[in-house]
DNA sequence: AATGAATGAGTGTTCATTCAT
DNA sequence: AATGAATGAACACTCATTCAT
């Protein structure tokens, strides 16, 4: 009855999940360049050289953290649109994915943020990986948007401008919000996201499936 | 009636601004610590320590990099609320200081935002010079913003998210926008910057200061 | 009737020998320092660190290599000094030794020669192992030499020079000889042989032991 | 009257010649890579890092290294065959190139044999270099020796190994001549010279152009 | 017996900074 | 003013070796 994984390799699999946590939070908070391997490898009590028992390079353990956090958050945003889609029609949805991302941001990934929108990475390969998560996460809140839009096609020129304003807000978010102030994340969310839809699709344009 | 500036003098300001606007531009794009002495100097044909005739230290020299940006960035926008504050009510003033930020940031000032809303600064002297900075920049559309709703003292919760909203989209949109593309930059100065005001101050806030 | 080894020692000298024979043809090609614990011990589907209950160290490795090498090799040459000593004469001998050392090292030994003869050693212990092992091929040949010129005691200053001549030759020659190419390895020994032991015994030196 | 090189490119040449050739010799001693760039350096009481302003790397102090002894080396070869190849036939042209190789070897450039013949490098593009080295050195020989055979095309099989006898005779020498002892590098280089032209070009075999 | 984990020592390389010229 | 020369500090990475399992 064995799942093919004996308790070595959880263990293992455990290590690098801390460890790529661990270091999603240094890169985010250092630079690529500005972290070592020594800074990571301290937050485990562990030594700089340690970590190429779990990662063959600097940019394997980059790599590693960035595929995991985009994982778990494409893992919740597509949650929602699970969940809500086809219930309450795509204005709807796309409030509630606008809600989700920013929980993410300020409450519970304050890493992503930084670590896919702020970061120079010198090395091509790195950058470009994630580039392509910028763009599978930039495609899923454009699906939605069309959705909304009751285009069917792409975006007008104009609405692809109000949804950079919505990327723009999400992604400067935690540049200026601080938990400890008087709105606490989930109230913010809230507003926040109401704010962001009505920009995104205003209430003139939304077209709503149900009246004629 | 020599004004106390040599000839010489003047050489060395001239030789300090070009490394200083040639700096910016490699710091923007590679990172505080990515950026060599070398790299900088090489761009006036000099070899790196030759820099030390001229700033104490690479921080000296990021230092004057953003003084010297955030400086000749504020004298654009502080024109443009003289200029049209008395005359048109603070409601296109707001939309043409967004119009002029924009065109800062996508025609004739790409640095700025990288400079300094994208760089990750180990120093945290320069981290909190860098942020005044900011904080004033943010300062301006506040006064702006305030005077259009209304309001006689500060922002309220909402207002100061739908702010942040426009102050997102304004830090993103140098990773978004192509000049190559169909919107010239002045077009779309003019398109963003209305939406903006339409986020910032909704058309059902703002109190015409004409209406008794 | 026990021999006093147990099976399991019997299994471990045939891991040792296996372990050393992979060992002597990696440090041959790859040197010393260039090859690592995890080289050696991957030819034999084990990890690095499990070589140490076999060898006390790299060194230790190192010394088993070598020493089973030699005594590889010496006992082929003895064989052939015993078969042929009495029989034919000491010149027949000496050109039987080194068509012996010409096939040991380009089809059965390519290890021999790269291992004894051209390997820098940083470690003064190994560096005079080596050099012992060298010193007593050197004597074999030697021995055999002074037979066949006649001379009793030592080389005269003229025919040692020949004879460093003819070890110039068999140390060389696995850097060029290639086995793909038209002579076969041991036709190539069958005619080096030959023109070694008259480098080394000229004819006209030579005192053939029967003739009056 | 300038000659296009100021004092300090001079300098800066002399210190690349010396750290070349020290190099050279810690390279022959120790293999490329027990080499270790603070070993270099301390012989002219530098750091290790300082030699990376004379080397973009390892890998180039290396070429360096090779190519000014190869450079050194061929040229004094090339002058060997220019003054006796005309006045005293390609015998005796022959013989000079090895008396000369030998006194090259043993008395003027020790790290010549270790350098070219006996190292073990791990980078596929010196190891390249050292060999069209050593085609290159190989050539000169074969050019004078096919002379001195009086053969007009290329060596035959024997001649091949005959030739390849005395290069192994060449590059073993270091390996056993001690100058402290008896026979001084001259008188060596005279009686080894003349054996290995004995071996090479065989007198029955030595087409004397003016004999009938 | 075998090995994953861990590490200290060492190496090539970069770079801000100092200094003599 | 400009720069070659030099260096200490830092860092990614390798590897022989130890140890607990």
């Amino acid at each position: 009855m064995s799942d093919g994984f004996t308790r070595s390799d959880r263990k293992r699999a455990e290590r690098i999940a801390l460890l790529e946590r661990s270091a999603a939070k240094i890169f985010a908070q250092k630079g690529f360049e500005a972290t070592s391997f020594d800074d990571v490898a301290l937050t485990l009590d562990l030594r700089g050289p340690s970590l190429y028992h779990y990662f063959a390079s600097k940019e394997d353990l980059f790599l590693g953290c960035i595929r995991r956090s985009a994982t778990e958050v494409f893992a919740r945003l597509d949650a929602i649109v699970s969940d809500t889609n086809l219930v309450s029609g795509p204005r709807v949805t796309l409030e509630a994915l606008f809600r989700e991302q920013i929980l993410i941001e300020i409450r519970d990934y304050p890493e992503f943020v930084p670590l896919f929108f702020r970061l120079l990475i010198p090395v091509p390969t790195l950058q470009s990986e994630v580039l392509q998560i910028r763009r599978n996460h930039a495609a899923l809140f454009e699906r939605i948007t069309l959705l909304a839009l009751g285009s069917q096609t792409s975006l007008a020129s104009d609405d692809r401008v109000r949804l950079e304003i919505a990327f723009g807000a999400l992604s400067y978010l935690p540049s200026w919000y601080r938990p400890e102030g008087a709105l606490a994340p989930e109230e913010l969310a809230n507003r926040m996201a109401r704010h962001l839809v009505d920009v995104v699709v205003p209430v003139d344009r939304f077209t709503t499936g149900s009246i004629v």
